[in-house]
DNA sequence: TTTCAACACTACCACGTTTTCGTAAACCAA
DNA sequence: TTGGTTTACGAAAACGTGGTAGTGTTGAAA
């Protein structure tokens, strides 16, 4: 059990000083050759490699970004660390996760934990209850502190900040329009309560294309899910009825659960209901049938989300506070994948 | 833009010693009451809070503990890290990820990254290129210096360490017989290629099984895959020939494929074809016909590594470097989760 | 002999904490 | 007054770096 070693004992052992031993590693002129290359020597041979505490103390950075996202079994989110993972890493940054667990008091605990010298920036996505609530004073907070924030998927207007969305209104407006040329009349939306940015959205885009193409809105076909498990009782009423010949299920969960409720029933998919989910995951494509899908590319999200972050943060490098923040909101593409579930 | 406070800044500001404040702040009884409140207030005003990296330095713990696995973008990885979260969480300890994407070359440079002082402890699953190579160098030297490594699910027995795992042979032996004792004679195996430990583990319990009940061991109903793309085409081959009645994947994503080529075949599953997946994931869950599985709680294994690895971290206290290695394997159970694949 | 530069290295500070040790002032007893 | 004990605080070291600013020696040019 060798303790790592530091430059302290290689100056002790050689009998130089500590500078001469930084100096020398850092290939200063200052240092004479014959010195310089005994201390490289002795430094490699020990395996020397300067603690990264010390380095982040002296230089007031981590090289280390945090990520807090609700949950990370979800494969949008998983997909979303990965690609922040890879510019991290091409940069030489290394990636911190915490989980809110949809809970605000999560969010805020991790954040004010991370915040306090752990990392130099935030890429988040907020959590259910923060929504909920509206109360993002832990995230301005930050902000004030000077540490950069990135926001992804779940954004909210009150904080000012880089941000990376997709498009959920256009994206809506999309399948619900594709599932109109497809001869579908009644459309129902399956979303979640209202307070989770994204579902407003997706659901202002249900409407819009439903009343540009002279489709009466009509109320009973919206339905809001809160648990999963009880969707399914919901759903075959509906379906019995034959209230809808299409559904846009604003997640693949939802959508799955709705196949299976149809098949249960002896309807059949495409044929009697179409179905086009939002979110890409492995559910849609595995499913039988597999699902249309509106495509969110989780790992182009993360990417960018990393680059913004880290360009801000190589950019305060100038100390002169210029603080010349013109915040971007970066909309990432999205596009429809057709699969079995619809015509 | 207000940067965090420091001691000294509130040392200066009350015009006393920064050794004054902080005691103050941990209530220290040396200093007089008045001071105390006045530094306690003072700091609360401003919203002091300790910064963390100097924390790490001076307490040569950074409570912190990291991560590395091949990908995340896999159910079984993502469950396992939610484990690992939940009990770091609790004993205020942090998460640091870091994905080798199964490439030896990133699992290295990752661990020396972190093991350079960032984080006290280690939670790892080999990554396919490791465990080929069988080079564990990095591992070792890691637990050279004194930090506690802790593997799980793709682990090795040239490492000693800590270890949480499956019986991935006995659970193999269960899903086989299980499928026996429902009638099926001519049962494949679907597995990946030989040098990922538990592929190996798992196709010894599927032989053991099958020997046991006095049904031949036929090589040729052992399908290695190296690629989910190829299997397609070696399954509808075989299953033309009709040259078994029931599979035991290795994976749910073999076996979500499998079930897939036979139905497109006109095959009934289960009644044609009965399968078992190893690893309970969505996908088994949601898929149609849902797939019988091996359950192989993720969050269970990741709870037990995050205890393992913070007992050792907190027992490593008492620094008299007492060096009593009792290394264990911990053996997370697994149970047979039946679902429609199978009768 | 003086002056100057090059050389080869060391001293010191800062980063933010905690902690050990020290000490001045005040109080008390003798 | 002396000696001892509190009380209340401060100085400094330590954790491991890296950069700036010296410092002392040597040799050579003036």
């Amino acid at each position: 059990m060798k303790r790592k070693i530091t430059l302290k004992q290689i100056a002790k052992e050689l009998d130089v000083s500590i500078s001469t031993v930084s100096k020398s590693l850092r290939n200063s002129l200052e240092i004479g050759e014959e010195t310089r290359l005994k201390v490289q020597a002795f430094a490699k041979f020990y395996n020397y490699k300067p603690n990264n505490i010390a380095l982040s103390l002296k230089n007031r950075k981590t090289k280390s970004i945090g990520i807090i996202i609700p949950e990370i079994v979800h494969h949008f989110f998983s997909t979303v660390i990965n690609g922040v993972e890879q510019v991290a890493n091409e940069h030489g940054y290394s990636v911190v996760i915490c989980l809110s667990d949809d809970s605000f008091d999560k969010e805020v605990l991790n954040m004010e934990m991370l915040a306090n010298g752990s990392i130099d920036g935030f890429i988040m996505s907020l959590s259910k209850e923060t929504q909920f609530k509206g109360d993002f004073h832990h995230i301005t907070e930050v902000i004030n502190q000077g540490m950069p924030v990135v926001m992804f998927d779940r954004v909210t207007n009150d904080i000012l900040c880089d941000k990376v969305i997709i498009d959920d209104k256009a994206a809506a407006y999309e399948a619900v329009q594709s599932l109109i040329d497809n001869g579908r009349k009644k459309i129902a939306l399956v979303t979640t309560v209202d307070y989770v940015s994204v579902g407003k959205l997706r659901t202002d885009g249900y409407e819009k294309a439903l009343l540009d193409n002279g489709i009466p809105f009509n109320e009973d076909l919206i339905i809001k899910i809160e648990d999963v498990d009880t969707c399914e009782i919901t759903i075959s009423e509906l379906l019995h009825a034959r209230a809808f010949d299409a559904v846009f299920a604003v997640n693949e969960l939802f959508a799955v659960t709705i196949i299976k409720t149809a098949s249960k029933m002896g309807l059949k998919v495409p044929e009697d209901l179409a179905v086009i989910a939002f979110t890409d995951g492995i559910i849609s494509k595995y499913s039988t049938p597999s699902i249309t899908t509106v495509s969110q590319s989780g790992e182009k999200m993360g990417n960018k989300a990393a680059k913004m972050l880290i360009e801000r943060l190589e950019a305060e490098h100038d100390d002169d506070e210029e603080e010349n923040e013109n915040y971007t909101t970066e909309v990432i593409e999205t596009h429809l994948i057709k699969r079995e579930s619809t015509d």
